[in-house]
DNA sequence: AGGCATGAGTGGTCTGACCACATTCAAAAA
DNA sequence: TTTTTGAATGTGGTCAGACCACTCATGCCT
């Protein structure tokens, strides 16, 4: 008989610690001789636990410091290993096609919406767009994430873009705006079909744009 | 200066050892006490790189026995993300949404691809209706998901199908075969959007039954 | 030939000991 | 007084050694 591998009901421990004690992002967990104390193991088998959590990067640990909750600004951790699990083609193109299909339906379902609400975020870009000024490709697509109003999507969301190798890095350019401002009419209009078909045209300009830069590397 | 999180180097030279020596899903690796002499580190730096390679999926640890590969394409990524993502979303509404948006982009993709070589699996449920024996309705969702060729998309389908209460529980009745006939034919003619308006109406009286069932008992 | 005991090898776990680093705070210096 | 210094403390990072539980192969005994 096998009995169950100790490091695995740590991590579902902690877990359970994390939701009891409503911790969130960049807030710190117990130590690690503190979490071996309280949970009745040794440490190094708690650091069993803790250094799969890092490797996922769902904790970031500072020597000296403490073990955090990673606030999901750090894709350092997730890209050396995506580059061991998502390997082949397939996956990388199933990640990329699985976070388009959760940015159209956030799409679908912002232009369902009611119009009132959401007016206000549209109209910070609406505005950033008019005086020239810029903004980065991510806080468009996350905010319009966030206004779908599914938070479920939006987790997986984020995960998909941080093992998708920052798919929106960077600020806009010239022509992008011109894009963004006929996505951003397009909702205001409830036209679904066309914000969707506006929406792909920019992933298609990002995609070829991010290949240029393959080649150059 | 000096580089923290050795681990890390190790997960890397376990996959250069991985690729140098040709090693395949199923053969084993060095053990332990080996990696650790060979690399130069402890043996507890050693474990607790394979200890993330195993929550992932990648390696499959026996006692007694070693260390194996396993297949890269089964990894668990998606699984234990799961467990972190799913823990706090008490809204039913978000994860029965968030399926729909799954399934109805298999949908999509289905109705996009070639025909002809799916065609076979199809009938297989055509014949069902045809000849009036029943099947599952998770049974006919599962291989539509699986149709769809995005296998990320369908882990984690089948991961939010198992946190949304069995909503493809049970057979199908006489009527439901009807709008089944329906979305099939939709499919093979390619016509995405009426395929995607008999699904959800389809979805919409399991619901119905479901609320139905909530009532009585 | 078949069954059984033994030992070597392996992963699983714990302990204790260092190290490197960050923070804190009281003592020493300005 | 204010500033600087440095020792104390707590943290993660690493290592070595020791057990335990388990598997497997060897070879011995019946």
């Amino acid at each position: 008989m096998n009995q169950p591998k100790r490091y695995l009901d740590i991590v579902l421990d902690i877990r359970k610690m994390i939701q009891q004690e409503n911790l969130r992002p960049g807030d710190r967990i117990p130590s690690e001789r503190e979490l071996a104390e309280r949970l009745e193991v040794g440490r190094s088998t708690v650091r069993e636990a803790l250094r799969s959590l890092e490797l996922l990067g769902l904790i970031e640990t500072r020597r000296g410091e403490g073990t955090f909750l990673s606030d999901h600004r750090n894709h350092r951790l997730v890209e050396v290993l995506s580059t061991f699990i998502l390997q082949d083609n397939q996956s990388q193109n199933d990640v990329r096609e699985t976070r388009l299909i959760h940015e159209l339906a956030a799409l679908k379902a912002i232009c369902r919406n009611d119009v009132s609400s959401r007016l206000l975020v549209w109209d910070s870009f609406r505005s950033r767009l008019a005086e020239g000024s810029s903004f980065h490709r991510e806080d468009f697509v996350k905010e319009m994430m966030v206004l779908s109003g599914n938070r479920l999507s939006l987790k997986i969301w984020f995960l998909l873009q941080q093992y998708s190798g920052k798919p929106f890095d960077g600020v806009v350019t010239e022509d992008e705006k011109e894009m963004i401002n006929r996505i951003l009419t397009a909702i205001e209009q409830q036209q679904t079909d066309t914000a969707i078909k506006e929406y792909m045209a920019w992933c298609d300009l990002l995609q070829k744009g991010r290949m240029q830069n393959d080649d150059n590397s």
